[in-house]
DNA sequence: ATTGATATTGATAATCATTCTCAATAATAT
DNA sequence: ATATTATTGAGAATGATTATCAATATCAAT
């Protein structure tokens, strides 16, 4: 179900009712380009509901990942970070080992996915395994941490 | 330093000194070709030292990083896991999503990561980052839990 | 609009992997 | 053998995420 629908009140999502919270969470997200941590949807979503509770965050951060309106993406500092699903690209992140934040990088050119597409499917085939999705990560250094190094 | 030569008591790796839990551990990963989380290392460490604390294993697993002598792999269901460093081939690792474990795919063909490389360090250069290694994910389901579903 | 069934909330406690602290011990240099 | 100091194991502490639960808000049926 297409979010703009679910966004109004009286429209559920399955057994998913729209509420303030998951309101104003979705559209943070709308409006942040970036990869959010839950303390900053927190921090974001306080400035609209200074009640909202972390577990309220984690709750729909939860539901919102499992409607496939944003993506979980588990960093290597032990915290998970979110972004809004824009396409169905390949994403490549670096992964700061510095400061912690992800960033995007430019996706990769079509026929270099499709070629991974197949390596990885014809594997997949031969070892019985079943493919949900995958992606190409980078660790090193962000602009800014590699300038204070 | 190979690890060889720090195998054996009197031969320091820098501040390392050599140790029965290191020694341990690290042959722990000589015997097992699988991807082992923390607590499965100090599970088969304890067989050969009964009174080995969890936060050695821990400790341990860290410097043994640190040397390159293992890869840290951190995975989505919360906790990493580690494997011997065999080779510097780019690893691609299925996550499956319904047990957790970690398994190592066939290694993609030799043009297939030279054209990865050269297309991440294009655009690493273009945002002024500083790349140290990069790996493609997949998640999906292992053989076992493919059959179980 | 009012009601009733029930999904959601915020506060708080609990969990779980990992890290820290510290006094006792073991590994190396002399 | 002795002195120096890195390492250990036990247990406490941390930090991100989940679970619990009574109060509340949403939505479908009236
Ligand atoms: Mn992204
Ligand atoms: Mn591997
Ligand atoms: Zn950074
Ligand atoms: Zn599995």
């Amino acid at each position: 179900m297409p979010y703009r629908r679910w966004k109004r009140h009286g429209h559920r999502h399955g057994m998913h009712r729209m509420t303030e919270p998951r309101r104003c969470i979705m559209k943070i997200f709308e409006e942040n380009a970036g990869h959010l941590s839950a303390e900053e949807v927190f921090m974001l979503a306080n400035r609209y509901l200074p009640n909202i509770g972390m577990a309220t965050v984690y709750r729909t951060l939860d539901i919102l990942s499992q409607m496939n309106y944003i993506n979980k993406i588990v960093s290597y500092d032990g915290r998970a970070r979110y972004e809004l699903v824009r396409d169905n690209k390949i994403h490549t992140h670096l992964f700061c080992v510095n400061c912690g934040r992800v960033f995007e990088l430019p996706s990769l050119s079509e026929d270099l996915i499709e070629r991974l597409k197949k390596d990885i499917n014809g594997n997949a085939e031969n070892m019985g395994i079943d493919v949900h999705s995958f992606d190409v990560r980078i660790q090193g250094l962000c602009p800014e941490c590699k300038k204070n190094k």
